[in-house]
DNA sequence: CTATCTGTTATACTATATATATAACAAGTA
DNA sequence: TACTTGTTATATATATAGTATAACAGATAG
């Protein structure tokens, strides 16, 4: 897979894991009804626990993200994945809210955050672009 | 003071209060210079503990926004605010990538995401214009 | 049918973060 | 001197995060 996780973090193990895998679906990596490594599998190649996998993987479920069946194991989500609804968009508002009011007091323009953010954007959506080991 | 916090939140209280002092600053509502009031007073106020509110001022000042004086107390930094270095931008970078990522996964678009990112920046800078008590 | 792999559930334990509660200290000020 | 300031030091309670084992039930390959 192409997790890395940053174990001295303060942000969770289970969350890197959850957003690397988003990253991955918005980036086209991980393919809709593409099945991912068993709980088991994952957390020993991630030399982490079982239960910290599976909280992810539970987490995503969660959200629509994924799809979980027995002994078929996980897989991308096959059908539509989870949309922008009204509820995502209130909980990034309430997550934006602290980094936009930051960036406003400390003399951000509107301009420099929002073309900072498209940068990101793209950089997620065509990740090839950026940091591969080319030769 | 125009704190709200919500008890029932999974986000910590020192950091709401941190983040809405910010929001403060960032907004005009308070201005360079400006006392706060003492830890003591705003715990009591809000109906907190005083080591809670120590720890928001505490991080405030480690970032540059606050200066903390003997007995003058706590006021709002009276020199220039810290800026939107390199340092910033790459944690804001770090903090927006999960959300662009979701945002993008979920299908929302560039202009989208910008939109309701430009939204709240200009909602943070004049408040006077939502969600007021107006007649 | 049997062995094996899957997610799932249940305990138990450790460590850390958050929040509160008291108490005391040192410095500045009226 | 008396009071308020931030600061420091303990102690306690709770929740979250992460690990470690163990066991269970369903699906599948042999």
């Amino acid at each position: 897979m192409f997790i890395e996780l940053d174990l001295q973090s303060e942000v969770p193990i289970y969350k890197q894991l959850a957003d690397q895998l988003i990253e991955g679906i918005a980036s086209g990596k991980l393919s809709s009804g593409q099945p991912l490594p068993s709980v088991r599998t994952l957390a020993a190649d991630l030399g982490i626990n079982l239960h910290t996998v599976n909280k992810a993987y539970q987490a995503l479920k969660q959200e629509g993200f994924l799809e979980i069946h027995r002994k078929q194991g996980v897989i991308v989500q096959p059908g539509s994945l989870p949309s922008a609804d009204e509820a995502f968009r209130e909980r990034l508002r309430r997550d934006l809210r602290p980094l936009a009011a930051e960036s406003a007091a400390r003399g951000m323009s509107e301009d420099e955050l929002q073309e900072l953010l498209l940068s990101l954007y793209r950089q997620i959506q065509n990740p090839s672009s950026q940091g591969g080991t080319s030769p």
